[in-house]
DNA sequence: GCATGTGAATAGGTTCACAGCC
DNA sequence: GGCTGTGAACCTATTCACATGC
């Protein structure tokens, strides 16, 4: 497949497509394009999915069962190995083959089962103290469902979800008249 | 509040603060600093926040069920005037005091209630037929939680959440030992 | 001949630093 | 004195265009 190609699928240009598989190598084949098998595998390589990542859900509310349910995750290399929350009337209800345990085990699971990241889908009063005891616990990243910024040491990486602000960037682009994506 | 305040509460710095400021006005005073509730209201005004979105949910699946009971939601001015989904077992169902329509209705639900946003909360492979019915029915923006680039006009704005993706950056981040955030 | 990979040119965005105003 | 608003300097990213290799 031509850098053109790949450009027209990503939303982007072929010089483009280019520069950026440049900066971690030289992937094609001149007068021929890229291998997708080839392609795949070196970005899979590149972007860390050549492996296991073991992951504990916080909160096991609306969001987390949308997460925990949703048929990619486990199939693009995300296990999930604990469920967690603190209301007492979901610790011990089931989640497929998964027991929902205590927020209280959340250091207990990080150590024991040897989890590389955290999912916070917790209430915002509660989003800090969980990332504080992750981080304690040698979490190596958080994905942060919950609307606000938490605040961690700079080695460990945090991606927010924050479903209102997406809201707020469609207003603003209607409102402002832009252009799509 | 001054210009280095407000940076460290965004993750930013000073100079950025008043710069993307300044691309839409003069909001502060010399010596003193930015009035909050002035601030915040020009803002809102800027991001379009001054009025009520009415908001189409497609796909009443746990993501729309996380979505609808997002607390922020309808607080911060996004009005869910309907429901639909394709699946007749949920048709009819009540979700609070909203019904949950047949998704044939989304061009009818979208002319009568005025609707401007649709939130696509469906699996991939309705994604783009629902998005071209949505447009042609004269919606303004498309938040897509399918995983899948749907095409529409350049004159829509779509927002894409695809949370493996956000998994997956995490991944390249820890993977590169690059700093958080 | 054809499409990559890459320097050079360009555009865009961030930081600096200071004049101007409170 | 303090902090904004902004041109100038700087840095990063995108686009261009072509030499290189299949």
């Amino acid at each position: 497949m031509s850098s053109e190609e790949l450009a027209s699928r990503g939303h982007t240009t072929a010089a483009q497509v280019r520069k950026d598989l440049s900066h971690f190598g030289s992937f094609g084949k001149r007068g021929l394009g890229y291998s997708i098998a080839e392609l795949s595998a070196r970005l899979r390589a590149i972007l860390g999915l050549d492996r296991v990542w073991r992951v504990v859900l916080v909160g096991a509310g609306r969001i987390g069962s949308a997460l925990f349910e949703y048929p990619d995750f486990k199939m693009r290399g995300y296990d999930c190995v604990a469920i967690l929350d603190s209301d007492p009337e979901k610790i011990g209800a089931l989640w497929g083959s998964m027991t929902i345990q205590s927020a209280e085990r959340l250091e207990a699971v990080i150590d024991e089962l040897d989890a590389h990241l955290v999912i916070l889908a917790v209430p915002a009063s509660a989003a800090q103290e969980v990332a504080d005891r992750a981080v304690q616990a040698g979490v190596r990243g958080i994905l942060n469902f919950a609307p606000v910024q938490i605040k961690v040491p700079d080695s460990i990486p945090v991606e927010d979800v924050n479903l209102v602000m997406e809201l707020e960037s469609l207003s603003f682009k209607i409102t402002r008249g832009e252009a799509g994506e």
